[in-house]
RNA sequence: GCCCGCUUGGCUCAGUGGUAGAGCACUCGCUUCACACGCGAGGGGUCACAAGUUCGAAUCUUGUAGCGGGCACCA
């Protein structure tokens, strides 16, 4: 007898397995020895080096790690590939807020030693991620971990930069972009937020240069006005048509700007004309283009006024500047008047800062062709298959056909700098290395572009680039395209449609097939869980409060949509964890004997073995069509009700007189080798989700576990990792002992029902008459020892018995008859009413099914088994009702 | 402004054109020889609202309301 203890301690089992796992090459795909072995491979979205666990990382982590456990124990040859992001301005902030309690600047330092302080800042503090990541469980093939700024991915990186830009895709240019004046660099669209603010709307006149009258502009940012280089007004506004052409004088500043006639123009809004400057908006800037003017820079890269805006400005902030620049307009009178005003402000991503428009010369990728084919993809073939496919799907292309082209560059010293330099005479020379520059320039007097490449140009390379490309190597053939992204919805632009992009044009593939985007983890006030508000649950505390594996089943039941975070939720898993534990150590304490049955579920069966069987497969089998389909929380209610309900309560419970016989026989050791090959094989299906406690539990488990390894895996050392995943026997399914089953149990229910309502102490012994048709009879009598126990009582089954009139009794489906005698105890009139209030019942059903049925359009057009199924519906309920009817007549 | 999602028992969520589900919470009874992180038995919902399609709608359509999200160049 082996015994363990009586609660589930998930401290041990996490502690024990993983580096053991890890040390014998399970997560790596060489363990798997078939060459004809299908592939399963998928890339982690690379965690930010300067990142620690969250809530959204557990998540898609643990939904990658049962689909690769889940295919991997399907024998495939599988890839999960591990790594990090280098996250440029994150990390680059975070070194230089620690130089700065040094009192440094990382000017102070130089380019040079600032990079070098950078990766020994990812040295020392960088990576704590990864910890946490083996924490969770995930079986991640460590052998082959990158790095976004690793030496191969960053010759990935130029590679691609030389290829887009021979191809034309990648150019340099002078526009409008998003400056931050904080972080001092330029960002992509993507990294500017859009927040509602309330300001003020400025109506500032601008006087006709011909000395009469003026002209009203309404302007939220009147600093921007010593910018102005034209104000526009819709073409067709009659107001204005004629004034279109003539020339004002700006005022401030008395230059002479002419009034342009311009469609995007709206005339409703403020007063229908608009004041122009191209330098510092970028609708202004279109506009600018269009009509050839002037673009004067009177903000600077520290939102400081320059020199253009006029002596008495430079120098000055935008916000003093703006009072200012209102003080002066209102004491010339050209300040007609101010109202409240509420409008969109772009801010930094990162760092809220207002971001600032400027014109800046930065590299740009075009983006039409990589759009074109990526949508082309999704068009003819499906490709993304994204689940949920809505609404993902129309979101990922209605962002494809709105996009612009994207700024790459970054005014940053950590991150991939551009391989792009520049000659004496100011040629550009884009090259793979400096070597290369220098042969196609004939000289060595280069210098290279100081900007570096936005992280996420790095990260649209990464399925292919963490897997050796531009090499073609074994690894690349092997696992590219990769089977499926998991992520969270608000990277479908920033890296999603990019991969996408990127992976269809320099690998001719696609990057991945499917797309299942997770749902997001809120607080239990439906708020989401962020830094800034301090309301985020950490995953570790949880692990440590609960254990890994429940919080994984937690996190798997959410599945695609967004869920409030509960505690009580990962509560009910812990204690699932322990009922599982529980059942094994019951199995074991009653498990002498069974290793030597070699074929537990040879020959004639019992009914509850049947049943177990029939449940057992069918749950295999709805787990399988359920994760191909990524249907998470499915699967987890499946097994927790298929564990707990169908084996814990039941079947165990059917086999405990057998199993726990006190003298050793055939049967017991039988009984009890049935039930370990039960519970193995469910161990077998929960591993996906409760690594930790399953691989503890199957390898106490008295069964030969090399047998039990998949065939692509024979010969290694075993683990349930390595366990086939059990697979549906239809020989097994058998619904008839489904039904015959549920018979069984409903019978045992409705004793059970009678006990607590006629309020009989459990320990009490009674009687139990049974009486009913033919076949009802012959398996209330097979199982007849197996009622009796679970319903602590001495049962008879006579179909012609008859049933005292002193007894509780009741009407089962398909006719059978229970009836529990208690003279002396019972109340006739209690009982009149217990059987009245069932008839009731029986009779509000049997009125609906009646209405149904006497509806000839339903006869005539419903699917005739539907109707087949309530005639015989409403005729159990006219025989149940017929004999409770009786019953009720012998009691008055 | 445009687009989308959600609204199911007290709470958190499944679900589906044909008799409303789970977990937790609640009530009653249990130291029944695996488990009180447990066992047994219960109570509780006109599936947001309105109209329509249908033999039949909580499930499909449209509209309304509340909540949430995404996109957007209205100064």
């Amino acid at each position: 007898m082996i015994e363990i203890p009586k609660t589930y301690d998930p401290t041990e089992a996490e502690q024990n397995h993983y580096a053991r796992w890890e040390e014998r090459g399970y997560f790596a795909p060489e363990i798997n020895k078939d060459p004809s072995a299908p592939v399963f491979s998928i890339v982690i979205p690379p965690p930010n080096v300067t990142g620690s666990l969250h809530m959204g990382h557990a998540l898609q982590h643990t939904m990658m790690d049962v689909l690769t456990r889940y295919k991997r124990m399907s024998g495939f040859r599988t890839l999960w590939l591990p790594g990090m992001d280098h996250a440029g301005i994150s990390t680059q902030l975070m070194v230089t807020r620690q130089l700065k309690k040094e009192g440094l600047s990382r000017h102070d330092l130089g380019r040079e030693k600032f990079v070098e302080r950078v990766w020994q800042w990812k040295q020392e503090y960088g990576g704590q991620i990864l910890k946490q990541i083996r924490r969770e469980g995930a079986s991640v093939d460590w052998s082959r971990e990158r790095f976004t700024m690793d030496e191969d991915l960053s010759r990935a990186v130029r590679e691609a930069f030389v290829r887009l830009y021979d191809d034309g895709l990648i150019y340099r240019g002078n526009r409008i972009v998003n400056w931050c004046p904080n972080d001092q660099t330029v960002l992509s669209d993507l990294e500017v937020l859009r927040e509602p603010q309330k300001g003020k709307l400025y109506y500032l006149r601008y006087p006709f240069k011909s000395g009469s009258g003026s002209i009203t502009v309404a302007t939220t940012r009147p600093e921007t006005m010593l910018g102005d280089t034209a104000v526009a007004v819709n073409p067709t506004d009659e107001r204005y048509k004629e004034l279109v052409g003539q020339t004002l004088i700006l005022p401030l500043m008395n230059r002479e700007i002419p009034i342009v006639a311009d469609d995007f123009v709206e005339s409703e809004f403020g007063t229908g004309a608009v004041k122009v400057t191209p330098a510092h908006d970028p609708n202004d800037y279109e506009m600018g283009v269009r009509h050839n003017l002037e673009q004067i820079t009177v903000i600077d890269q520290f939102a400081r006024m320059t020199e253009a805006a006029g002596a008495e400005f430079a120098g000055m902030d935008r916000y003093k500047a703006r009072e200012l620049v209102v003080e002066k307009l209102e004491e010339l009178g050209l300040l007609e008047k101010v109202v409240d005003y509420e409008f969109a402000i772009s801010k930094c991503e990162r760092c809220k800062t207002v971001i600032e428009p400027l014109t800046s010369t930065q590299w740009f990728c075009r983006m039409d062709s990589l759009r074109d084919r990526a949508l082309a993809k999704l068009r003819v073939d499906g490709t993304p298959r994204f689940g949920p496919q809505v609404p993902y799907e129309k979101v990922y292309a209605d962002w494809l056909e709105n996009l612009r082209d994207w700024t790459i560059s970054r005014q940053l010293w950590w991150g991939h700098q551009i391989p792009a330099w520049y000659t004496a005479d100011g040629k550009i020379i884009v090259a793979r290395s400096f070597e290369e520059a220098k042969l196609t320039a004939g000289t060595d007097e280069l210098t290279q572009d100081p900007d570096v490449l936005d992280t996420w140009f790095s990260s649209a390379l990464w399925p292919f680039s963490t897997l050796g490309w531009p090499d073609e190597t074994d690894d690349l053939k092997t696992f590219y395209p990769t089977t499926v992204l998991v992520t969270a919805r608000d990277i479908i632009f920033l890296w999603v449609s990019r991969m996408m992009m990127t992976g269809l044009r320099f690998m001719g593939q696609e990057p991945f097939a499917d797309v299942y985007v997770t749902g997001t983890v809120l607080d239990k006030h439906g708020q989401r869980m962020s830094k800034t508000k301090g309301n985020g649950v950490d995953p570790l505390e949880v692990f440590e409060k609960f254990g890994v594996d429940a919080t994984r089943l937690t996190l798997a039941s959410v599945g695609s949509t967004d869920t409030r975070w509960s505690e009580r939720q990962v509560e009910s898993y812990r204690n699932f964890a322990n009922k599982i534990w529980n059942a094994t150590r019951f199995c074991l304490m009653n498990s002498d004997g069974a290793e030597s049955v070699a074929d537990p579920f040879a020959g004639d069966l019992p009914l509850h073995d049947r049943w177990i069987l029939s449940r057992l497969n069918k749950t295999a089998r709805d787990v399988n069509e359920k994760l191909a389909q990524y249907e998470f929380h499915g699967v987890v209610q499946t097994l927790y009700h298929f564990f707990w309900d169908d084996f814990c309560d039941w079947y165990i419970e059917l086999s405990k007189a057998t199993m726990t016989a006190e003298t050793d026989s055939p049967e017991r050791r039988t009984a009890r080798a049935r039930l370990i090959s039960v519970l193995e094989q469910s161990l077998r299906l929960l591993h996906p989700f409760m690594p930790y406690l399953t691989e503890e539990l199957w390898q106490k488990l008295p069964v030969d576990h090399s047998q039990l390894l998949h065939p692509a895996y024979a010969g290694a050392e075993p683990t349930i990792m390595l366990a086939s995943f059990p697979q549906c026997d239809d020989a097994l399914v058998d619904e008839r002992a489904e039904a015959e089953m549920q018979a069984v149990i409903d019978l045992v229910s409705r004793v059970r029902n009678i006990r607590a309502e006629m309020s009989i102490k459990p320990g009490e012994q009674i009687q139990v008459m049974i009486a009913a048709n033919a076949d009802l009879q012959t398996v209330f009598t097979a199982s007849a020892d197996q009622i009796a126990r679970l319903t602590r009582s001495d049962v008879s089954i006579d179909g012609n018995a008859e049933m005292p009139r002193a007894s509780a009794r009741a009407v089962l489906t398909g006719g059978a008859e229970v009836a529990v005698p208690l003279e002396g105890l019972i109340d006739f009139g209690q009982e009149r009413e217990r059987l009245l209030k069932e008839k009731e019942k029986l009779q509000k059903e049997g009125e609906k099914l009646d209405a149904q049925l006497s509806n000839q359009e339903f006869v005539e057009r419903a699917p005739a088994e539907k109707v087949e199924g309530l005639r015989a519906r409403l005729a159990d309920i006219a025989q149940r009702t017929t004999a409770l009817d009786q019953m009720l007549e012998a009691l008055s």
